[in-house]
DNA sequence: TTGTAAGCGTTATCAC
DNA sequence: GTGATAACGCTTACAA
């Protein structure tokens, strides 16, 4: 509980117990000697007794590598309402933060995890070797100098960046599997996207999607702007209330921009007795873990994320030793998850009535 | 995207460009020179310009403080039946997590994420200041060598560790209160508990707690064996299964030591039939933000999971720049929060049963 | 294989 | 106030 009083042994330490100069030491420590001869073991040993840690501040001054790589989600100033955001927000991003974790932790490597203000985003660089930014943290137009002091990768980005490479998954073509889903293969005409924050580039990407895509199966969608959410599952029941009191008939299917939106939606229509899917069909996106356990079960859009950390992370770390990436553009592909709450009733199901949540 | 060719200014470069030494360049940079004078503002004019941004390995080195803590979640070997559970108990985890960040934050310090296995954690010393440890990645008598190294902080331990300080939650309390309103406020009495895994200091100490709490009350608890599950909706679900197929006659109430678990009986039960709160109540542990967007909204444990972090880091950093800390055992108070699926009926809420699913 | 010594970029202690 | 200069703990030529 102490604070640490200044024991913790260095290389001199170990050096001088196992009888040997402290280059011999680094050198066993780091493999560059046959571990066989009569200093390896007595280093071995020293360092056993002593609890000996090198100390990562002077292993990254000397190198040049501090072998951490840090990761900036959220960003913008931590209002409280955004703090409630980030909140609800968090299945899928934090899903993304473990896979970089594992990757990094995979190579060596550590991971710094940082909430920073894009103003603060640049003293982060004096920490780490790279960079990892989640939709949404940075402007574009800021990346570049950012870029000019450590690599970076952009998570979730347009994949139109200049100055970084780009890790994300193809919203374009899964917004179409959803559209083709519902329009195709479940014959709704009307329908509606719920949208999360207009600053969010995925956010943004999949409405468009989506809208291009029912216009061309000749669906129709409401107008965006009349189911614009935040993210959050609050917002959707928000959104999802103003809409049924306007009294108009309401759409026959709703897409939405992420799972937790999603069950907003359904509770908010639940609730004023609206069947799903009978009457209305719900698809969500991302496939947070409890969506498979909800009534109904929700359909929605797989998005690997954890792979997506971890190919970041990868990535990053490739060019943080010198390694160019072979592609600047990394996309991953999703995948429709059919279950219940689009009208579908996957293998091993209760009839989809049974989903119906009575009034 | 270039491999950063080495032109990352440093001190140097600032003092040459302001026409100074590097010593005043550091006493600008770290407030302690006369914000007025001339060289001053040619300092900052140089740093502007050359973007320059401190190197963390030196100061680091220099000032022995790295000014990052370590934060260790999970542990252990990473199988793949652990990544999965590790994803689905994720949520409170990562609550845990955002609140340490944001405490770090607000100290001016990094926050270092790491999943590794127990045997890797002592390595993580030589990166960082401190370490907060989450229950169970170490057994208690594995920290005391941790803790000659550098600060430690548990978070949900037991709070009886005489190397650490804990920061807790008190799960007997909290269980109590479950207990008292299943049994005195709805007169359920015979009761059955849904636990995580064994190896958690957190899982046991509420299946404990609810145990003796019942047993007081004059209820009766089924053998906790037959209710074990791992903290996930999924194995929740099987465990369910497996006791709906006994034929045995079901309890009133079942309490789960974490929603998630609480989501999967909640669904598994539905799917049979059961009505939910009418045949049997269902309670929770964690409010996790979906909770209380479930059908029926979930009555569940609520704990300060962001302020459980916030006030681990802070204590840490206490630590980690001298001051002792006031309390080595903190606990923060946990609220029963109400909603349906114990059988109440929340204000606004529907009739408790519209919250029945039909079969 | 081994040891000596130079450097990595800061901070801090001195004289001035 | 300011500028040399010595740490800080480690890696890595370079010699031996």
């Amino acid at each position: 509980v102490q604070a640490t009083g200044n024991n913790v042994p260095t290389i001199y330490d170990v050096a001088s117990r196992a009888g040997v100069s402290i280059a011999t030491v680094s050198r066993v420590l780091n493999g560059r000697s046959n571990g066989s001869t009569a200093s390896y073991a007595q280093v071995m040993e020293a360092v056993e007794v002593l609890g000996f840690v090198p100390n990562g501040s002077a292993r990254g001054l000397s190198k040049g590598l501090k072998r951490v790589i840090g990761i900036v989600y959220g960003g913008g100033p931590a209002t409280d309402e955004l703090l409630a955001i980030e909140e609800e927000s968090l299945l899928f991003t934090d899903s993304v933060v473990r896979g970089a974790e594992a990757g990094a932790q995979k190579q060596g490597y550590s991971l710094l995890l940082s909430g920073a203000p894009a103003g603060a985003v640049g003293a982060l660089t004096g920490k780490v070797d790279g960079l990892v930014l989640l939709d949404q943290v940075l402007p574009e137009r800021r990346v570049a100098p950012l870029a000019k002091r450590v690599p970076v990768v952009l998570l979730a980005g347009s994949g139109r960046s200049r100055a970084a490479v780009t890790v994300r998954v193809d919203n374009e073509v899964a917004m179409a599997g959803v559209v083709e889903h519902l329009v195709g293969r479940h014959g709704r005409r009307r329908l509606a996207f719920v949208s999360g924050l207009d600053a969010s580039p995925d956010s943004v990407t999949r409405a468009r999607s989506f809208l291009a895509g029912a216009v061309a199966a000749g669906a129709s969608v409401e107008p965006l702007a009349d189911w614009a959410a935040d993210w959050t599952s609050a917002g959707a029941v928000e959104v999802a209330r103003a809409r049924l009191q306007s009294g108009a008939p309401l759409p026959e299917a709703i897409a939405c921009a992420n799972d937790q939106m999603a069950i907003g939606i359904v509770h908010a229509l639940g609730r004023a007795g609206v069947r799903i899917p009978n009457d209305i069909a719900v698809v969500g996106f991302d496939d947070i873990p409890v969506s498979r356990h909800l009534s109904p079960p929700l359909t929605t859009v797989r998005q690997p994320s954890r792979q997506l950390g971890a190919t970041a992370v990868e990535v990053l770390i490739d060019m943080v030793e010198g390694r160019p990436p072979a592609r600047r553009d990394i996309v991953l592909p999703t995948e429709l998850q059919v279950r219940a709450s689009c009208g579908c009733r996957p293998e091993g199901a209760a009839p989809v009535d049974s989903w119906q949540i009575a009034l």
